[in-house]
DNA sequence: TTGTATGCGTTATCAC
DNA sequence: GTGATAACGCATACAA
């Protein structure tokens, strides 16, 4: 038998198919020793429901879509790893989809509904400009998973949210190079266009400095090159590179995120400098990477495991009990590692 | 109005539901004019086809799945990455989905098939153990992706596959180092239980040694730690640890991926080891990384692009036009970077 | 070229 | 506690 239906198993057990549907979605009102018998044969025959069917008469699909932009980044992987596992944990299907650059988050979010008739929606990485408006069309419950810079214009019971705070890491990370004598301090960060992540964590370069009497040079401010991939190494390496040839004077480089601190090191060395000797640099993320790198990078590290899981968590939670919206902030931690020295 | 359907635009556009169905899918006996008007009002309104109702009717969804073994490496991210593209300009949904390295392919396969009612399948790297009998069972084409070790018992005419030959790019690694004096050379491997690539690259590193009149050590063949994740950079880190520890005396490390090369590099330089002056290490794959790790390091590069390109193509191919099942070799390239050195 | 009617496999609403 | 039956939204054979 090729393609098993309901009925099949309805016949071969003698009981009509309701009876079945009963035994397979744990209805209440069944007769336990029938519901073992069916469940037995299911069993034995690779009997599988056909989910579009039961999608089709649920009228919605038991799947939440992560919309990720950057997937090549080992941090959203990881994260992307943890929530399929509490996805699948809860029954429900993870659709993962791909945002290029160019496209607009929201609208990918309103074909998928409609397509998918998913039930949650979890935003992951990129940057979120967005009109309220347009937002409060979104029927399905979601989540902004490690976004920063979310307009204060958007209502806050709207959506959930899990993060860092961003600029307090930002700060976190400069004043430690600051308090290890750096007065001199390059950052790598997103153009200015961007709302995102980056503009709250050069706020906290910016706010750093400031306390430590540091006047901002804005030459030492390096914003991640257009035509390459966003927060890659290869970015990273190539600002950096600029950076060298441009004889701008400085001690340490911020980078807001561990890989483009990987390509900012590559391209050190590759001009022969040496790390943290005569360059010290900072990441962001704690990607795996990061400790294996020679030397290995000081970042401040968001903790992926937790806030994947409390993702997850808080969207079931909106799903299922139909609470209100929740927002978390997880504390970054600094790692100390080979990448960077005191030079007071 | 909420959830449209393919009425409320009949109703709309004065037509009937099978003038929109057709419309819709570029049927060819319709009126072009009709197809405007109503390709007009459904842009306007914003209505999207129910999925789960088109799937039930077709009797199979338009869908891929991608079965991974061990998504963390980011040798299998570009590749999904390509894929997902590359299926979705066919119109069709890519099912990602991940395999716990308990849990068998497989049997996997055959759920998701029933479930969603799969048109291909792509088996993503892991080892690949099966019998005939039960890969017969697999109604749905499928493909192997860079998945090595596959028995001879089983009939090629059954599946497509697309990889390297595992075997002649071992060789070639390991014949590199011979050819640069290098006698003792240890290897980072699969246990031997594994039928996998890991086995043919070791099958490759036996053959170099033999031809260079070298005996083998077999202390120098290391297997990954079973309690650690396989191919990452923890399992080369500590493997090679132990190996430092056994005092075994060795000039180079051949690891079946560049993971485990980086894991290795580290643990070298932790125990305060240079590379390539003390030790030379290559590895297996190229991954962006091992361009920006410090040393870079020396691989085998596998076409990864071209590779999960050829892989949709084909798959689509038997899917589409009922061609026969293709097995497609493409040739390493050994990319020669800092991390190895001659000794001669 | 177009509209009507049927069924895909499942779940929910009834009667029994 | 159980079984028939009507939807769910769409594609398609068939009639017009």
């Amino acid at each position: 038998m090729d393609q098993m239906t309901i009925k099949d198993i309805a016949r071969m057990c003698g009981v009509g198919v309701s009876t079945v549907s009963r035994a397979i979605n744990n209805h209440p009102d069944i007769n336990e020793e029938t519901k073992a018998m069916i469940m037995k044969v299911i069993k034995d025959s690779d009997y599988v429901p056909n989910n579009s069917a039961r999608n089709l008469k649920r009228s919605d699909a038991k799947a939440i879509a992560v919309l990720v932009k950057g997937i090549t980044n080992p941090f959203f992987s990881s994260m992307i790893k943890i929530m399929e596992e509490e996805i699948q944990k809860k029954k429900y299907t993870l659709v993962l989809h791909h945002i290029e650059p160019y496209e607009d988050e929201v609208d990918v979010a309103f074909t998928l509904i409609k397509e998918k008739r998913l039930r949650g929606i979890v935003f992951l990485g990129g940057f979120f400009t967005q009109t309220e408006e347009k937002l409060s069309k979104l029927q399905v419950p979601f989540i902004l998973s490690t976004i920063g810079g979310i307009p204060e214009t958007i209502n806050k019971k709207t959506y959930s949210s899990v993060s860092v705070d961003d600029v307090k890491e930002g700060y976190r990370a400069v004043d430690f190079l600051c308090k290890n004598g750096h007065k001199k301090i390059a950052t790598i960060t997103t153009p200015k266009s961007d709302q995102s992540i980056g503009k709250l964590r050069l706020e906290g370069y910016y706010k750093a400095l400031t306390d430590h009497h540091i006047d901002i040079n804005p030459n030492l401010i390096c914003t991640m090159k257009g035509n390459l991939e966003e927060y890659s190494m290869q970015n990273g390496y190539e600002v950096t590179r600029e950076l060298l040839e441009s004889k701008e004077e400085f001690t340490a480089i911020f980078a807001i995120s561990d890989l483009l601190a990987i390509g900012a090191c590559k391209a050190l060395l590759d001009a022969g400098k040496r790390i943290p000797e005569d360059y010290s640099v900072i990441g962001f993320d704690g990607i795996e990477m990061g400790r294996f790198y020679n030397p290995s990078i000081t970042t401040i590290k968001q903790p992926v495991d937790e806030m994947a899981m409390e993702t997850i968590r808080i969207l079931f939670d909106v799903i299922k009990q139909n609470t209100k919206h929740r927002h978390k902030i997880f504390p970054g931690e600094l790692v100390l590692r080979q990448s960077t020295k005191s030079i007071k």
